[in-house]
RNA sequence: GCGGAGUUAGUCUAGCUCGGUAUGACGUCAGCUUCCCAAGCUGAAGGUCGCGGGUUCAAAUCUCGCACUCCGCACCA
């Protein structure tokens, strides 16, 4: 199944859809969940929270969208988050001015450079634009970071470009209150905004969007004493050098692939985390990113991506990102970040897992998503866990005391499942809509029901029925929705 | 941001050339029927035709602007 069934399959179900549809003035780039979307994100998160977080001992933030200009001097996204761009006078077309200097001249001008060395390059080499030969405006920088003013005099500041800078800025506190000790790991979820300048195709593309953040603080000088690289050490993970080859996590580190067992340990759980959200690790892979690639404050960088019908698909970030951010919020605040780790003190260095949510969301769905031709329908396997409708409790047919017996049953469960209540219509169509929306489970209450007080049990994938107590029911699903 | 294509009910769609406030299907809802896998019958709801201006007695239709979606370019932590 393509993007478009996804697509479609979000629009008509519930997933997501466009922000503020109804007005003309919505801009691109801002989507919401539906229910069906919200259902499915809150169990990938507690599945997130299971796998990584309470796995590994980490502690979870919430904080502030809005951020203080410090913060982004100190981060350098107010300097390095920004294109130096230049527009044409005649067509207005739009150019990275860095990018069309060293194209046509071979003149590299490094794109954090001084806005007058651009303007001076394209009028000593009289440079016009490539598209209708007209001249330029002056160069200037596009910040993607949205701008706000806080209070009557507007006082600046900026919707956060990523969630981890709450994390770095809360560091001392969380450190010396939570009795912190190295490797020290602190997550968040929570969105995140970028001014994109042609967002696209919804959920994989937004200017708001949602972060799984992970920072786990370490003394880089133990990158190697790694008490629980043995949990992951046979782990097998899918990495993207020159060709792709997979490994176990040992033997990555062992050939020098990643170069330490820290970073190996959390791309093992990562793997072990996606592993359990459905996704077909088979089409995966970490791709190890080149010099030029790498963000600005990474020191190494493995990309986790997945294969989907529209291309190669980066769910998440993972950047060394050594002492870059604590060391720059040490000086620009002058507040002590530095540690005892034993006898040593150590301004830690942080390794991050940077998750996109809602692009992890789209590629389980469309990774889910199949059309079961034999049988005439669109099924989404989810894993139970995952599913926004857990259990659908239907009455076989209204009459004779059915629906009343059906409603009774949906009552006892309503409160511990997910679960969806339908009377109405043929019994085959009501399975065909639970399949859609990836409800593995379906409850039917029939005559002999009335009988011997048992329903049958549908599974979703293999549309198999067993009979099961009435009794049982919640014990039953319990066993079939649990967290792995 | 540039170029191209598009936008009619929840979804797909007819109508647009040649102006007269909209067609069909699926889906949804109610009832009947069936009684375990999208059957059938009857009925109903759902559209300021993307938004805004212009021309006209009259605009889904002609015209201009804008927005959004898709494709390509550029951009992309």
């Amino acid at each position: 199944m393509n993007y478009d069934d996804v697509m479609k399959l979000a629009l008509e179900r519930g997933f997501y859809f466009p922000s503020c549809e109804i007005y003309g003035d919505a801009h691109a780039g801002f989507w919401e969940y539906g229910p069906a979307g919200v259902g499915l994100k809150n169990n990938y998160l507690e599945l997130w929270r299971r796998e990584l977080v309470r796995r590994d001992d980490m502690l979870e933030i919430d904080g502030s969208q809005i951020m203080s200009q410090s913060v982004f001097e100190a981060s350098g996204h107010l300097s390095s988050f920004a294109d130096p761009i230049i527009k044409c006078k005649e067509c207005k077309s739009t150019f990275r001015v860095d990018k069309l200097i060293s194209e046509k001249t071979k003149i590299e001008i490094p794109e954090s450079a001084d806005l007058l060395d651009f303007d001076k390059a394209i009028s000593e080499n009289n440079l016009k634009c490539p598209n209708c030969k007209g001249g330029f405006e002056a160069a200037r920088k596009f910040n993607m970071m949205f701008k706000v003013g806080i209070g009557p005099d507007g006082e600046p500041a900026y919707l956060r470009p990523e969630t981890c800078q709450s994390i770095f800025v809360d560091f001392p506190r969380l450190y010396k209150t939570m009795r912190g000790k190295l490797p020290f790991g602190v997550a968040q979820i929570g969105k995140s905004f970028r001014n994109e300048i042609s967002p696209r195709q919804s959920l994989l593309r937004l200017r708001e969007f949602y972060q799984a953040e992970i920072e786990v603080f370490c003394n880089p000088n133990k990158l190697n004493d790694v008490e629980k690289f043995s949990d992951v050490q046979d782990t097998v993970i899918r990495v993207q050098l020159d060709e792709l080859k997979e490994m176990s996590c040992k033997e990555a580190v062992e050939s020098d692939i990643i170069p330490n067992k820290f970073v190996a340990y959390y791309l093992g759980i990562l793997a072990e985390f996606y592993e359990k959200t459905g996704i077909d690790m088979s089409r995966s892979r970490f791709r190890k990113l080149g010099e030029k690639e790498k963000a600005f404050y990474a020191e190494i960088a493995f990309d986790f991506e997945v294969e989907t019908t529209i291309g190669w698909l980066e769910l998440v970030a993972c950047n060394y990102r050594s002492d870059y951010d604590l060391g720059g919020h040490a000086k620009k605040s002058k507040e002590k970040f530095e540690v005892m780790d034993d006898d040593e003190k150590v301004l830690p260095h942080v390794f991050e897992i940077s998750m996109g949510i809602d692009r992890s969301l789209y590629s389980i769905l469309e990774h889910c998503l199949r059309d079961d031709k034999e049988n005439d329908r669109i099924v989404l396997s989810l894993k139970p866990y995952l599913a926004p409708i857990q259990v659908g409790v239907l009455s076989l047919v209204k009459k004779d005391g059915l629906k009343e017996k059906t409603d009774d049953i949906y009552q006892a469960i309503k409160r511990k499942y997910d679960s969806f209540l339908d009377h109405s219509g043929a019994i085959g169509r009501r399975y065909r809509r639970l399949d859609e929306v990836g409800t593995p489970f379906a409850i039917t209450i029939d005559h002999q029901t009335l009988q011997d007080d048992t329903v049958t049990l549908r599974d979703r994938d293999s549309m198999e029925q067993n009979r099961i107590k009435v009794s049982e029911i919640d014990s039953v699903l319990y066993k079939k929705t649990a967290f792995p």
